[in-house]
DNA sequence: CTCCTTTACGAAAACGTTTTCGTACCATGA
DNA sequence: TCATGGTACGAAAACGTTTTCGTAAAGGAG
């Protein structure tokens, strides 16, 4: 590795002037340092990270921590997003995990010892300690799809987006709408089952009390078992709200073991909008978020944090999706 | 952040004696060494990865190299187990691009530049230049899918999966099998191409040249065209084998807008196994790709080079899927 | 010509580690 | 008693940077 001490032997300067002049600095002569930035540049040399760092202070590495699972297509996607702002920005990204090797180290510890600017909390069990450590630290964090009092947030859009669900599905005839939410502690779930209120009371729509069910976001198999109360209710609804396309897909296989098909039986509505929704048959309806949009604001969002250290600012940004109809949904003729 | 130098003020012995005692240098009292431990590990303390580095040249951290995309199931899940692979022997992962901000770096440079132990190719344009260069440097390198003679290589069985594919297809009563595979170029696509001659030979089965086409991986769209042609055809084939799930899903729309449909008209197979393949209706059948091993095993790969300088070993390691049998395939009663 | 200011550069310290080498102390054997 | 050897520790250099400060040379003002 060329460093720079090997550009102070050959451009015939010290050190110390390399570094004025690969960093800008004014107190050096325009023309050596003209010389020094395309000796540097033919000779691919970059400064070292680790040393700079030492230095500075600044890794311009960001931690991104996915707990669980990238498994799931919105989180791959969110990811995604956060990995080209990131690089658009000048930033690397390395994952925080809270045990490595054989050494457990909380997520905190873990971002440190790695020198992150901050830490992008993607995907988490926010009321583990060790993440709520994480949040309320001194390091720039933000936190998606979550709030936390101490950190800026940023949120997909989830009451209004139910009520243009809504506005569909009662749109299309329906009145027996029921809705399989994700965790209830969820500060998701809390806007999107706000929001579903709202817009039933907006439409003059009564729920029972049965038709609200409990599962978990990208579970299947909760939302497969939550369908299949609903099937054998003595009024089962006529639409099914899914917390997320994944779960969607127990219950879809729940309303096929009964006999029963999506829409001609069950209408059915998903989450996310991911890509391979289209493929589905029949076509799922769902709700699409913008998760180039997420992840970016992510990102900035904690650059911004970084790079003006003086300013705890603890903006909370709204990202709204659209929804994308397909044929899950059945038009009821009265 | 609690430093070496925090750790040797409160405990009254020097740095020195500190390092060596967290590095279990034979050369320390025990009962001091123990007490020191003990210490460190109160205060939560981790040698600084950065500083540490530059003594030892070694970051525990490698790169990963995914060009283009993790937007397709089957690398977020590659993605994923590399992951999981590398922390349970701690090392990081960091993700290697070639521009980072503003500045043109080249995969090696970033490597480097990032400090990286070594890089595991995940996902790249293999003929570009860069992946070369990083394949053939002196930087410890694994490659998935692809074989560089200069690096070992983790390779997807690709011969024998087609095999059971045909096997399987052939012994559902289908003679007329058409394969759109993706580049021609790629050498997954060399050993699906050579297997499913193979199989055709033994299986006595005659393929038209018309019968063989090109797409591109994950490109819905090329197998949407590569479809139209053979549906297009005089004797169009009654069976159509895609390079991927998400290919499947171009080729499925073009059946549907022929007025066909699958597997009544058309039989289909995909490849790589994804999770939603099972959502699909009819249910696909497809050849699963054991991605949890492969993400592990190149990690292994490479970390066996990191940690044995000497030999650079060169070893080509294959793992199998399964075949996973869904209704895509119509038996045909002759 | 002297004094002051500006310009352009270099020496050296520092960041947090690891590692080499030196050495003080103590015990052992002759 | 002295030489020898082992044990336990510390001083200091080094890794590749950035940054502070000092200073020599050059230029301008009086």
């Amino acid at each position: 590795m060329v460093t720079i001490k090997d550009l102070s032997n050959i451009c015939g300067v010290s050190v110390s002037t390399i570094s004025k002049a690969l960093n800008g600095q004014p107190d050096v002569n325009p023309e050596t340092a003209e010389s020094i930035r395309k000796i540097a540049h033919d000779l691919g040399y970059h400064p070292n990270s680790a040393a700079r760092f030492l230095k500075t202070n600044r890794s311009y590495n960001i931690g991104v921590l996915f707990a669980d699972q990238l498994k799931h297509e919105y989180f791959s996607l969110v990811l995604d997003s956060i990995r080209e702002a990131s690089q658009a920005s000048g930033y690397d990204i390395t994952f925080i995990s809270n045990k490595i090797g054989s050494s457990e180290m909380s997520f905190l510890k873990h971002a440190s010892y790695r020198n992150c600017d901050g830490v992008v909390i993607a995907q988490a069990r926010f009321e583990d300690p060790q993440v709520v450590e994480l949040a309320t630290s001194e390091l720039p964090t933000v936190v998606i799809d979550h709030v936390f009092s101490e950190c800026p947030s940023i949120m997909s859009e989830n009451v209004q987006s139910m009520e243009e669900i809504l506005d569909y599905v009662s749109g299309m005839g329906h009145t027996r709408i029921a809705f399989i939410h994700g965790e209830e502690r969820s500060a998701v779930t809390q806007k999107r089952l706000s929001g579903f209120y709202k817009a039933c009371m907006g439409l003059g729509i009564k729920v029972p009390e049965e038709y609200i069910l409990e599962a978990k976001y990208h579970s299947p198999k909760e939302s497969g078992l939550a369908t299949r109360s609903l099937l054998e209710l003595r009024e089962p609804p006529t639409c099914i709200l899914y917390p997320d396309d994944y779960s969607y897909m127990g219950g879809f296989t729940e309303i096929e073991k009964h006999g029963l098909s999506v829409p001609k039986d069950i209408s059915a509505v998903g989450y996310d909008g991911i890509n391979l929704a289209e493929m589905f048959r029949p076509r799922l309806t769902t709700y699409r978020q913008n998760v180039e949009e997420i992840g970016r604001a992510a990102v900035h969002s904690l650059i911004a944090q970084i790079e003006n250290p003086g300013e705890k600012l603890r903006e909370m940004v709204i990202i709204r999706g659209s929804l994308l109809i397909g044929d899950s949904v059945r038009k009821i003729d009265e």
